[in-house]
DNA sequence: ATAGGGTTAG
């Protein structure tokens, strides 16, 4: 999707500013700008002082801090040998006491499995209870016919087979009332297990606090478990605090539980807690596995944004990647899923490429996630004639056909690839098979639609999509806005703002009152706050990015610069303007054509005033563009260059940084005070 | 056929 569609991933602030008709000059502000996390890979970030050791551990410490003092002086030096690889032979400074590890390299071991001549009947039995109301009386109504008194075994078969987890509770509760034998971990778990499965964090929780009551020892599954279910319930803290209190009761993690809580710290963003514990990790003898790979690999590939405005590691989930299969491991499809979403996101493509071929040559596991996952990196990568050739596989295949997913990944590499008729091909094939469009898919469609100005088709896509349930979301509705600003005559743009009139009917009202000279900043400022607060974080800046191109396109500049400083001032453009001694930048790689040009032309106004005031410059002034690296995006970078020529400004396009363009304050100055002397350029 | 970790979209 184009630069106007752009993931906005900051951190917005909302706060009022006094409402005054008249908006200040805001570059001569300095933007605060968001602490931008920087790391290297496999070397200790600016380490923190080693705490003392005989200390406690702190409340709210993270694990990596708990675990500082046990192996400050295990710690690989850094650039040490290969990551995967075995690590060389730390010097153990205290012999004379046993070198702790970080975690258990033995997994817990499954008791076998007993046979058992009941099992059968048993089975059935849980069949019926599983078949039975999912209600408190009929479960228990069909559990007094149990065959007979059962034993240890026989409970926990039913307890396994039990589903929903209502009925696994039940089940546990009146084994636990009956007082036939103890329940011990394994029974616990089961239960914890099967609760997860309805995400019922606080009776598991409940569960683990009887099993620390009674005495019942929590193991390394009874954790994994916990740790896993607050992740999948987004309880993070939760997650975090059930790994301390692991370790502060001296249970060492084994290879599983350790994936688990890396994966917590990543999706956490704490990548330097992760780096930490992964290192001790292999400090102490641990091999990352394929699951451990895609946690980290996962995290280091966080790409985000094309432009590299928070660019994550693709580099080190490659160097891993290529790690594990020198280690001899074989990736499976998640791992490569994995590895496929991060070369996409990071725009790699002769990775990609790569990668896709030796899949092919060592014939390695494909399922039809994988399948979907490669289509959507030939969507980031541009890759149209690859994308076909999946998608045909896909459809000859017997297990692999493609489903939803699979036509929306279509629908969006030709959407944004400009070969509408394909997508509307494919569109039409889609109704032939009954799956339906979902809101995704019809953007895409949409948004390709809205390039080709093929407004009526538009029209119709959006009906039937509408007919078909498709909820109109506030990206939908970030993308037909997109398309009013592409608008060239006021009958087609009638037409779209009347699709988005049913989807967002305040945001049409707006567009109306900004196109009104009449209304007052204030009431722009008012309306505006209160629909962004309403939209998600996501399409806030796309929603304002459009507005402004749909001002500059009715040559209502002024109305583009409120905009521009509303949007400023609730924190769509962080980090807009930068300011060092030497150099002043303007980055407008996440703005629209339109909100580019604005903000260029509303920090020359500012220039100009500091020029007038003959206040200090540094001596170098730079504007980025980025350079669009997605293959089909529009180019920023050319619409931007003449802009700068059609006002005649003295900024030369880099010659070895794409995208960027500088000005020396001799030339700048110069050119401004051409500019006052004779205003009516400008 | 007995309890734990990582995969897909605009």
């Amino acid at each position: 999707m184009a630069a106007t569609l752009s993931t906005a991933l900051d951190v917005h602030h909302l706060t009022i500013p006094q409402s005054d008709n008249k908006r200040p000059n805001f570059f001569t502000k300095t933007i605060k700008q968001n602490p931008r996390r920087k790391f290297t890979i496999f070397c200790k970030s600016p380490s923190k002082p080693p705490q003392n050791p005989q200390e406690s551990p702190k409340k709210n410490s993270s694990l990596s801090e708990l675990l500082q003092p046990l192996f400050e002086t295990t710690l690989p030096k850094k650039d040490q040998a290969p990551v995967l690889s075995k690590p060389s032979k730390s010097t153990w400074v205290n012999p004379s006491k046993p070198k702790r590890s970080v975690l258990s390299l033995q997994r817990h071991r499954r008791s076998p499995y007993a046979y058992n001549p009941k099992v059968r009947d048993l089975k059935l039995f849980a069949k019926k209870l599983n078949e039975c109301e999912n209600s408190e009386d009929a479960f228990l109504k069909v559990l007094e016919e149990i065959p007979q008194q059962p034993t240890r075994e026989d409970a926990l078969l039913i307890l396994n087979s039990l589903k929903p987890w209502q009925k696994a509770h039940l089940f546990f509760n009146w084994i636990k009332t009956k007082n036939l034998f103890p329940l011990d971990t394994i029974f616990y778990n089961v239960t914890i297990k099967s609760l997860r499965f309805g995400r019922q964090f606080e009776l598991i929780e409940e569960l683990a606090n009887e099993m620390v009551s009674n005495e019942i020892p929590l193991d390394n599954i009874t954790y994994s478990t916990i740790i896993t279910c607050a992740k999948r319930c987004n309880l993070f803290d939760k997650a975090v605090e059930w790994s301390e209190r692991m370790y502060k009761t001296g249970l060492m993690p084994d290879d599983i539980t350790y994936s688990a809580i890396l994966d917590v710290y990543a999706k956490l963003g704490k990548v330097e807690e992760v780096l930490s514990l992964y290192e001790r990790g292999v400090a102490s003898g641990w091999k990352p596995d394929p699951i451990a790979f895609s946690v980290l690999a996962k995290m280091f590939g966080e790409a985000g944004d094309y432009d590299g405005i928070r660019a994550g590691k693709p580099g080190l989930a490659r160097s891993l990647f290529n790690e594990l299969l020198e280690c001899g491991l074989t990736p499976n499809e998640k791992t490569l899923s994995c590895l496929a979403k991060i070369y996409g996101k990071a725009r790699w493509a002769k990775d990609a490429l790569l990668l896709w071929e030796e899949m092919k040559s060592r014939k390695w596991p494909m399922d039809f996630i994988l399948y979907n996952t490669l289509l959507n990196m030939c969507a980031d990568l541009g890759l149209v004639g690859e994308a076909e050739e999946l998608f045909m596989d896909m459809k000859q295949s017997e297990h692999c056909r493609p489903d939803i997913y699979s036509y929306t990944a279509m629908l969006n590499i030709y959407g944004s690839g400009g070969n509408v008729s394909k997508a509307m091909e494919l569109f039409e094939e889609m109704s032939e098979l009954g799956i339906e469009l979902n809101v995704m898919g019809s953007t895409c469609l949409i948004q390709g639609l809205g390039k080709a100005r093929r407004i009526d088709d538009l029209v119709r896509v959006f009906s039937v999509s509408v007919e078909q349930g498709v909820k109109p979301d506030d990206r939908l509705c970030g993308c037909l806005l997109s398309v009013v600003s592409l608008c060239e005559s006021k009958e087609d743009m009638d037409k779209v703002l009347t699709c988005l009139q049913q989807a967002n009917p305040r945001l049409v009202a707006f567009v109306k009152l900004i196109e009104n000279e009449e209304s007052s900043l204030a009431t722009v400022q008012e309306e505006f706050k209160s629909i962004i607060i309403n939209t998600k974080d996501d399409a806030r800046r796309p929603f304002c990015n459009c507005l402004i191109d749909i001002c500059r396109n009715k040559n209502l500049h002024e109305r583009a610069h409120d905009l521009l400083y509303l949007g400023t001032l609730y924190g769509l453009y962080p980090g807009l303007h930068n300011k060092t001694v030497d150099e002043w930048n303007l980055d407008v790689r996440s703005l629209s054509v339109g909100a580019a040009q604005t903000a260029l032309e509303e920090w020359m106004g500012t220039l100009a005033k500091i020029v007038k005031r003959e206040e200090a410059l540094p001596e170098l002034f730079s504007a980025q563009t980025g350079t669009g690296t997605h293959k089909f995006s529009q180019g920023l970078s050319n619409a931007f260059a003449s802009h700068l020529k059609e006002l005649a400004a003295p900024f030369r396009q880099s010659e070895n940084k794409a995208g960027y363009f500088v000005a020396t304050r001799e030339d700048l100055v110069l050119w401004l005070q051409s500019r006052i002397a004779s205003p009516a350029t400008a």
